[in-house]
DNA sequence: CCGAATCCTCTTGGATACTG
DNA sequence: CAGTATCCAAGAGGATTCGG
């Protein structure tokens, strides 16, 4: 398949598009990014999670996580330690979304300037 | 720089990181990334837009542009006529962006089988 | 046709306190 | 350490109405 194969929404495949929007609407919340991102080099625990993501509250890191492997894309191993201990790790599908992710955050990364100064050309001329 | 060269956050990277984080939130809001898709191979109309981003309220069409447009990503062209028109159009600096968004809808479509097995495996062990 | 403005709803998500 | 439960605030976003 080759990038000029996914057209949107002519109305006849809005059907099929449908759960590719349900999946970008995962990727694309406030923290499944930084979370994939905390992941690639292997296995975090969860308060290690907590203190790489910056900002997150456990509630939030909780439910993220929970979706995350309710999709496949991250596995769970708790080890019945005292104390006890969990770690969240990448699935082979999910392996698969970093290089994208990972494309993305490059971009970012690349481009900041560039879109800082558009903000601000922009936000002066008005 | 390679991907590797992307450390999420040691403490005394994160003031850096921010404004990375600040640009992902913009493209990984609800409804960007659709319209990067739409506008993909060429200028497109308000209205056409909006037929063919299938949900989105005008409101938060003309909200997502403005800040596209802003961040210097697309271009907005106003001709006065009657009936006014009003083109949008990916920059330079959009079109850049194009390539890893598409490379993330490719994957969503990709895999978005793989996924929904996932769920519903999930869901039933449970 | 392309919006801006208002109103109102519902989700998201933080703070806090409590369990195993 | 790794959660769960509850409460509450802020903001996203839909519906509707009006203007150029």
């Amino acid at each position: 398949m080759t990038l000029s194969d996914i057209e949107f929404p002519t109305p006849s495949e809005d059907a099929d598009c449908r759960p590719v929007r349900e999946i970008l609407d995962r990727i694309a919340d406030k923290w499944s990014l930084y979370i994939f991102v905390a992941l690639k080099d292997g296995p975090v625990r969860f308060n290690a999670l907590r203190r790489q993501i910056d900002g997150i509250s456990q509630r939030m890191l909780t439910i993220t996580l929970r979706q995350l492997e309710r999709d496949g894309l991250i596995s769970r191993t708790h080890f019945p330690t005292i104390p006890p201990r969990v770690d969240y790790e990448l699935t082979a599908v999910g392996r698969s979304l970093l290089a994208p992710v990972m494309a993305l955050v490059t971009w970012a990364d690349s481009n900041r300037d560039v879109i800082e100064q558009a903000r601000r050309q922009h936000d002066q001329t008005r």
